[in-house]
DNA sequence: GGTTAGCACTCTCAGGGCGAGAGTGCTAAC
DNA sequence: GTTAGCACTCTCGCCCTGAGAGTGCTAACC
């Protein structure tokens, strides 16, 4: 345990740094806290919290940092018992209050709100569960030889996955399949489910063991989704040594609409589209180019591929591999709406 | 168009200055290939190319940079008309036959790829079509009075929403209005929706509303989400500044398997965890701190919120906001499982 | 013994000066 | 139309320097 006075020190050490991110003197601690000792008597205790471990300095001659051992003195024995203010709080329930009722999307607002008010990156998780179960499934015909999976877990969790079949069957024959299996597998878990792909055969062995694949990654936490917010708020902290041009690629790609700004509808239907600067009509992407193409068959559903970049790109190498991919997935969803 | 000369100068400007990110002179082009001609002949071209708006000089007696304008036309008349290499081809086309075969990953992978490939940032959106249909329909029983509506769209989207409902329900009666839904819905677009929404009553027409709004959402784009990767390949380019500090939260936060990073097992019940630097296991994190809390109920499915930022962090404030809004989704979510 | 004034010392940082280097445009000759 | 030559401009890296900030030590003081 440090001694009073030097615990004190530690903590204006410690908050001023985190204000000014600038290294903090002997001189300047008694100025800022008016405080009743000399700037000698506080060099004395900083050498003694120095030779601890509390804090170091960077070279020479520069003020003091504290060091992770610091902080974590602080934020165990110094930190003043924080909450936020009750306007505060109001101020951000009222922004879930506006949104929409859906769980996701109010873990990205979460997200968003922590990231704005402290200013640094935030991470919400999608929830999970470690013993995942089967709630509901149900198979929807796709082709004659593939059906898409889609299971519902204890965890209101929807999780889907196509199946290729290995002979035909139509809608009414997985309907059924899905309903016996409703009525076998309700709240079964990885264990459960293991037992039942022993004793169920054809279809029904097929779905139960897909199944099992969901809830075993299900339990391996293979698919936590993180939403994340605020990396510009990040980057922008003086320790990154922000460049003008880097915050305003930052502002591009936090712009949560980016994939709506990509001009797809206006593609060629096969070839490449590129945009470069100021050809952009948003104003924000003036300073990069894009490279993009559109995937999937002419006249049914498809994405589109691309490419952002600054201006100086290598253009032929990009379109070369944004048209090379965009065959690739054209080809790959082509075989998934099978024929 | 440009004189067969000017246009040969500016393909070496562009293509030059897209390798170095220098500006580009006269005596380095002629020296580096060879030109037949002296550099003040390139001088003089140089000087009709930038009357004519194709390149610019940052300042005097900087070498040339292209301008908009320029990448333009190198686009359209200059580029060579590249192609991927057999082998490079084999080497991408390789990968996607070692993946998983689920369609959403492999447009992760497409993009993954495509940012390593050209070393910017890649984007690939989900595939979306512009009248989007209903194909499937299913409900699951969640309290007497909420149920999740699990939408399976013409294109092979699954689409899910909380339902609340005005009276009580069990599952024998929601499987019913599926059923029936399902014959008289099949392949309804947005107005087919509309018309059924009127003509239907009660729990169906609760259910088609809400269908409707799904599809309509799904019309506008609003939920095209895009794979997006390379932006610390981006980043590293010499434009952009990049700082090491920064290149090694960009290497964090490129990892994929971030959330899993985090230590939710070890928090505790309820309260902040706080770990910073150096304490953290893994060697990347050591530059920074994280702040997180669990959400949810004690023994049920939960999740996590949390801050990463430097260890120059406002703890205080820091763990505070990352209570309260542990607190609010905790809430928000037993109001999902209802009771 | 703790506290402090005084002091010599160290190191960074911003600014100025300077020369090298790169690049340009112009002119006159080829 | 091309080019050698040249004067000119501007950047950039380097060195130097002085100011400023900060330190540790010592000796005196309470």
């Amino acid at each position: 345990m440090l001694s009073e006075r030097r615990a004190a020190i530690l903590r204006l050490i410690v908050s001023d740094y985190v204000e000014s991110a600038q290294p903090v003197g002997s001189e300047n601690i008694v100025r800022r806290h008016q405080l009743e000792v000399s700037s000698a008597t506080i060099r004395n205790e900083m050498a003694r919290l120095e030779e601890e471990g509390f804090i170091l300095q960077p070279h020479t001659s520069a003020g003091r940092v504290p060091s992770d051992r610091g902080y974590r003195y602080f934020v165990e024995y110094l930190m003043p018992d924080e909450d936020l203010a009750l306007q505060e709080k109001r101020r951000i329930l009222h922004q879930f209050y506006q949104a929409t009722s859906e769980f996701h999307e109010w873990l990205g607002l979460a997200a968003s709100v922590l990231a704005r008010s402290v200013r640094n990156i935030a991470l919400v998780t999608e929830p999970s569960e470690p013993g995942a179960r089967v709630k509901h499934v149900q198979i929807v015909f796709l082709t004659e030889t593939s059906a898409l999976l889609v299971a519902v877990l204890q965890d209101v969790k929807v999780r889907e996955r196509v199946m290729t079949l290995t002979e035909p069957v139509d809608q009414e024959t997985l309907t059924q399949v899905a309903s016996r299996l409703n009525d076998a597998l309700r709240g079964a878990d990885a264990p459960a489910l293991v037992h039942a792909a022993h004793r169920l055969e054809g279809l029904e062995g097929q779905v139960t063991e897909t199944l099992l694949r969901i809830v075993e990654e299900e339990d391996a936490g293979q698919h936590v989704h993180a939403h994340m917010e605020g990396v510009r708020e990040l980057l922008a902290q003086p320790e990154f040594h922000p460049s003008e041009k880097m915050l305003s690629l930052m502002d591009v790609l936090d712009e949560r609409r980016l994939p709506q700004a990509l001009p797809i509808r206006e593609l060629p239907e096969h070839g490449v589209a590129v945009v470069i600067g100021r050809e952009h009509s948003q104003e924000r992407m003036r300073e990069f180019s894009l490279v993009l193409a559109r995937y999937g068959a002419a006249d049914g559903p498809g994405g589109c591929v691309a490419i952002l970049g600054p201006t100086r790109m290598q253009y032929g190498r990009a379109i070369a591999t944004v048209r090379y991919l965009s065959e690739i997935v054209t080809g790959l969803m082509e075989r998934l709406y099978a024929s």
